[in-house]
DNA sequence: AGTAAAGTGAGCATAAACAATCATATGCTT
DNA sequence: AAGCATATGATTGTTTATGCTCACTTTACT
């Protein structure tokens, strides 16, 4: 039993049960009081549960997800790429965010920014805005009370929960970001970013317009794979996040056009 | 029982009989005066209740849920009640789904209807198109192909998902509704269906006026209750599915203003 | 008003739970 | 295979929750 599935055990619980003790988790679970106190306290770090002495109980937002989204995946390098895209957030920025599995680490990885993390304070103004069209970064989010959640209207489509189609447009049209955190299909310099449906694309175009900095998030696999509709050129691009397996011929030319290479 | 819990009792406590001992709180919840005391402090600097030499009293806001303290409920009765709504849809209508607990069930016994699963003629017009404003909705049902998800845009509620402001009012300006299903906070003959919050219950009126037909559904616990902000009056509403606990002569009062009942 | 009874808050003791730290083990990357 | 990062369990000193006692206040009753 991993750490993952057993944090998702413990969802299953605090769910079910309403609330949980640190002992009984343990018992159940087969693991030390210490660890399970350290995954009662990442899951409420998450607002997927709070902490009481001796326990945990059920937090609103522990119920209605499916718990699919709940448990994070692991891909190291999306998570890599995904912690070097937080930090170059700052507070009270507004955010945007594409669909997609690594935009999906990026989403993750800025509500883990503990700075970001509601103060004794109350805060009245939130401490990052995120607009997004994809519904499964949204549906994860939205627990995060310090993270205002701003969603593109539209039609979902299956395959990337992303929302697409004239309402998303319309949307787009009335807000402001200050970074675009891009997750793409495929990219490189001639052809630029690229994504597999052509309203997909329509709607990120839309996105890196509307933005004053775009900052492309991808594993060096989408340097060398093509994709059917083209978002934007490169030169529209400010910032590429991949990771070390990109050919560096190829770094070196996207370099040449001005934007900024990062390894995660 | 931990001290949240005990909370949370005893909000329940307060509440349902409108005020409580201190002594017959340590009995009921096997606890010191002591620690009740205690328990009734923080509350009472929450606001949640006020202090009386003795005991306790309710107070406005201990009415308005605070969801941290809300515990899971057996949702048995809001899966029947969800069951019969989702059979009163046909092929090819156009749905509207509000939030709540209520309206997932809905959404998910709608996704369990297995006559609208893909067939293998390839049909191009989808089974069903589904107009919601809840995330959570929204992600749930983007797995399944056979329904068009379409979601309002609006800054997302993170007590109840759903999506508010002037974005979602755009997007139901556009759209044309078959059924909508109403999940409310409160509902009676006089006040009609009410929310807890003054934006949902302006998206959610506007979802009202869009659709040729309104079904709320409620159970029983709903007709005892009040909201704060006002969704529409009782006679915009067609029926109402609700479960066998509701009090008859409201029953009566309903039917009067022409609201089909429908017993779940 | 005066007095008894009940309720209260403060302080204290105890047991449970906690955070921090370290050592070991496990697993990933190179 | 070596080395680094992460996960886990044990240990220790600290914090929190609770119940008890006691001096004091509020309420109720004559």
């Amino acid at each position: 039993m991993n750490r993952q599935q057993r944090l998702s055990s413990i969802l299953e619980l605090v769910v079910e049960k309403g609330s949980i003790e640190v002992d009984d988790a343990s018992q159940i679970l087969g693991v030390s009081a210490a660890t399970i106190r350290r995954d009662f306290d990442v899951l409420a770090k998450r607002q997927l549960l709070t902490r009481t002495h001796g326990g945990a109980v059920a937090t609103g937002s522990s119920l209605g997800l499916p718990l699919t989204y709940k448990v994070a995946k692991d891909d190291k390098v999306k998570q890599r790429i995904a912690k070097v895209a937080a930090e170059m957030v700052t507070r009270h920025q507004i955010i945007g965010i594409n669909g997609g599995t690594t935009s999906t680490e990026v989403a993750r990885a800025l509500a883990a920014r503990t700075e970001f993390a509601p103060s004794d304070s109350q805060e009245h103004s939130p401490a990052l805005t995120v607009v997004t069209n994809a519904v499964n970064i949204a549906a994860e989010l939205t627990v995060r009370h310090q993270i205002k959640i701003v969603v593109t209207g539209g039609v979902a489509r299956p395959q990337s929960y992303e929302l697409i189609g004239p309402f998303a447009e319309e949307v787009l049209k009335e807000v402001n970001i200050d970074i675009t955190f891009l997750g793409v299909s495929a990219f490189n310099p001639t052809m630029g970013a690229a994504a597999n449906h052509e309203d997909e694309a329509k709607v990120n175009r839309q996105m890196v317009q509307r933005s004053k900095k775009v900052v492309v998030v991808a594993d060096s696999s989408k340097f060398t794979r093509t994709a059917f509709a083209t978002i934007c050129a490169a030169d529209q691009i400010n910032t590429i996040i991949t990771d070390s397996g990109t050919d560096e011929k190829m770094l070196e030319e996207l370099r040449k056009l001005g934007i900024e290479i990062v390894i995660a």
